[in-house]
DNA sequence: CTGTTAGCGCCTTCAT
DNA sequence: ATGAAGGCGCTAACAG
């Protein structure tokens, strides 16, 4: 059994009460109890139950973080951030992942409710109406690269169309008319937003319609190898592919070189997320780096604010963090016109 | 505030202990009462507080998870599927990364050890020693990767050993002798077996003395970029280099590259770890493949069990999952002797 | 079969 | 300044 509050008590000499004014420095005790209770303390190894303060403070000291399937780097960094963010809080980590659909939220949120102080949740694939419906919790919620527009949460998202819209941009400043799109899993708004980028930058151009050029995909590299078949077998023959991310890209790039066709001298290739994969591609990958460091430090900076009674009831905020435009050798080659 | 026991008492027309023993089916309770807490319960959409459960259970319904820094693939791989484990046990996971030191583990295992049941630590760069004074904790604990013998908790490693050794094998069976070595860090236990398994199988070709073939690198990207540059700039000229991880090997394969070198045909690269990005690189990385699902769920089994009373006190295991080698284009061109 | 009660560990009045 | 006592939400033993 753990050592409590009442065998420091008895080894000071005083009450629970004492102890207890003492280690959260309450209010005034007799210097020289003081030091008894101190050192008992110490010697015991004595740490308050957090249950018990839970029970009482109807705080858990716990944020829950709620993840889609979690693949690959972007969610290891994400975690990190958030981990860290938290820790400096004082506070612990409770992640539950591989959630697709609404009701896996839905039960994960509820499970997650009663033992956390509040909730970060990244659901892509939920539209508005779902993420409101998974919303019956009482920890406030911060929404992440999730389209939940006007809910009663926090909505910090990247910013998909516009790093999306300058990569197409770049691909047509170097010269490209015909690039492909692989597109990412339509029912996922993140994913829409990025096409929506690349058709409003194609539009721009003068290219109006881009049905031809966009294929369907998705966010593994598996997706975008099979995309690359596709766009190679068929009677389009673009200059550049834009894919859904950057492991999709790394897929499409993997497929050309299994063809024998080279990047980007003979189609360029760029990708989405800045992952370090995409650094260290051959070639190095053309990319939109989404700061994801950033979004998380803000999301438990704003739940932190938020359980500290720092901001206002129903004050919520939707925040777009910008994306960077990285541009590497696989989109290096200009088309000769 | 949170819907109480005592209302669903008071609506259902009961006592307290009654809605207890309906909910947990404790004991016999007549038809009619039970139909009424049931509904009352579900009508107020009650669910216990988990933390006057954990208070009264002295069971937090949690696992700890320990990670060094987590970057990349195996960790987010890793953390899918201990989550998934612990779902199905109806557990929480808590996590806390980015511990590199003893001092840094010592402290995250005695913050969570209150909060969690059982912790499960990968903790590579730990000695037996230091490993066995980070262990003062009351919740059973698993190692995993982390060389931890002879310590009372459970140990599962990969076959580090073996693996490394079979790839050097296959290196050599491909004709290499000039096989460069590029090192993990040596203060982790995992790369100083791998480092291991390159020399055995080194010296039983003959290759007694590897020193000027090893050269200083690291698990990152970066690492394996600046070591093959000073492969490169070096006077050994190998034939193939074996990386201490995959991400390392897509350094290396990435730094060739910009270099001009060819690889395999000038010099063959393999990795280790078999993640998808090795699967997916230009060219196709050979490389071992540990199973993380294996043992994170054997990690979480063996955690269950004990928490459940299954297994003996002091009963501690001690296994070696093996690794498979996977043999791709990277490694496929046979030294022509 | 069911209601009352005693804690689990802690903080916070309320007395002293 | 300090000790005693109540209660957070719940289960388990104890009465009825």
């Amino acid at each position: 059994m753990s050592v409590t509050i009442h065998d420091v008590a008895r080894r000071a000499g005083v009450s629970i009460a004492t102890v207890s004014r003492v280690l959260n420095n309450t209010c005034k005790v007799r210097e020289d109890k003081r030091l008894l209770v101190l050192e008992a303390a110490r010697d015991l190894g004595y740490s308050p139950n957090p249950a018990a303060l839970s029970l009482l403070n109807k705080k858990t000291g716990a944020l829950g973080v709620l993840l889609p399937s979690v693949h690959g780097e972007f969610f290891s960094e994400l975690l990190n951030t958030l981990d860290e963010a938290a820790r400096e809080n004082e506070l612990i980590l409770v992640i539950s992942t591989s959630h697709r659909h609404e009701a896996e939220f839905q039960k994960a949120m509820q499970f997650l409710d009663k033992r956390v102080d509040g909730l970060i949740v990244m659901a892509p694939e939920l539209d508005a109406p779902a993420a409101a419906s998974i919303l019956h919790t009482g920890a406030p919620v911060v929404f992440i690269n999730t389209y939940a527009e006007g809910l009663p949460a926090d909505v910090f998202n990247f910013d998909n169309y516009g790093g999306s819209r300058a990569l197409t941009q770049h691909l047509l400043d170097q010269g490209h008319r015909k690039i492909a799109l692989v597109l990412g899993p339509q029912t996922a708004g993140d994913a829409k937003e990025r096409a929506r980028g690349y058709r409003d930058a194609m539009a721009a151009a003068g290219i109006e319609d881009t049905d031809e050029l966009e294929f369907e995909g998705g966010y593994d590299r598996k997706d975008g190898f099979v995309a690359a078949e596709a766009i190679v077998a068929s009677t389009v023959r673009p200059t550049a592919i834009l894919a859904a991310n950057d492991y999709c890209a790394m897929g499409v790039v993997s497929a050309l070189h299994t063809l024998g066709i080279a990047v980007p001298d003979e189609i360029a290739v760029a990708g989405f997320d800045g992952l370090m994969s995409a650094k260290y591609g051959v070639p190095p990958l053309t990319t939109a780096r989404v700061s994801i460091g950033e979004i998380g430090a803000r999301a438990v900076g704003r739940l932190v604010a938020r359980l500290n009674g720092e901001l206002p009831e129903g004050d919520f905020d939707h925040q777009v963090v910008p994306v960077d435009l990285v541009v590497r050798a696989s989109t290096a080659t200009p088309v000769s016109v």
